[in-house]
DNA sequence: AACAGTATTGACTAATCAGTCGGTTTACTC
DNA sequence: GAGTAAACCGACTGATTAGTCAATACTGTT
């Protein structure tokens, strides 16, 4: 692991503990084993380097959402990967999806750097769109659909956080997927 | 209004603006026309301040949730006008939900805080408890089942906070409650 | 081996801010 | 109107901390 990644780690594992502003940039250099004067080489102020957490956290994110989903030969297949696929991500990385959750709304993230994660969803959208053009997804505002899937996919994920075994019971999976599959299918 | 809720008021205001640690106690004073010792009359640390801010948005919502639920008849009309004064709630009382979705997870929320808002939910839990027994719900971990009307509900607010007008739609209502419905629904 | 560029260090500083405190005003009681 | 308790004020302070900087250590190139 490179300074830079450690240092990465280091904030956010802090950074969900206590809080941005209650955790000094001392404290992430000490953790991360390095020098303040390393920390502020690689990141020139503490606001870019949560925004560049956030980052990897969305990163990380949309490339696990999205393996395998190629080779799935039907919509509701492909999209019953990506769920899953989420699920998994959500319980295996729980800092991320904490980090994401405490922080999406925050300010000390900048717009810009809001927008650029937004953009990392660009695929998901597409997605979206075809789907209701092949007339599989029952026609509304995308918008208001993504909202619909993100929201079933924090539910989940929140319940799963507290009882991660429940994510390698089939009939748990199956019944949640078709709850959201019934909501947005034709 | 007493000086207590100014300055309860321009704490909300302010930390969804600027974030708990970026506001100083300073500026809530001068926003709530206040001193700061005055502030600190009333609530003996800046935690305690946040923590009250929380608890007063959590009770609003529970207060505006029930509104009228106990005339309904049906399971279904209740559990819809339930749903619908939320909504109402959310798009009516921006401010308190950005809060909420903000801090409820930050560590500036006490444990004990946190606990405390859970108990007002404690009517939710029990209505839903019942419709189980009553067999008009499915039958599934009642936590799970609070995760998924939440889940539902925050997208929805979501959705409406970016589209208001969609909240006198009637059509729309119907659709968002009935994906709902049809979830939970034995 | 000389040079240059980059990585690393941690003591230091300038600024910020939570909470204090001594004093004043207001409201209420007898 | 005297007495008193609570509300209110805002200048002040002690502690904290983001970011600097001058010095040192690497690394690769000619």
């Amino acid at each position: 692991m490179t300074k830079r990644e450690q240092i990465l780690s280091a904030a956010l594992r802090l950074f969900n503990t206590y809080g941005f502003d209650k955790t000094p940039t001392s404290l992430i250099a000490k953790e991360a084993g390095v020098a303040t004067g390393t920390l502020f080489h690689y990141f020139a102020t503490k606001e870019e380097l949560i925004n560049q957490v956030y980052l990897k956290c969305k990163d990380n994110m949309m490339t696990q959402a999205f393996k395998g989903v190629a080779e799935e030969k039907t919509y509701r297949s492909k999209v019953k990967r990506a769920y899953e696929n989420m699920l998994h991500w959500g319980v295996k990385y729980k800092d991320d999806y904490l980090f994401l959750q405490q922080f999406s709304n925050s300010p000390s993230i900048s717009e810009s750097t809001r927008e650029e994660g937004r953009m990392r969803f660009e695929a998901i959208y597409q997605m979206i769109r075809q789907g209701m053009e092949d007339e599989i997804f029952k026609s509304m505002d995308p918008e208001y659909l993504i909202e619909l899937i993100y929201g079933f996919f924090g539910a989940n994920i929140q319940y799963l956080m507290a009882f991660p075994d429940k994510l390698e019971d089939h009939s748990f999976r199956e019944f949640s997927f078709t709850v959201l599959w019934d909501a947005i299918k034709r």
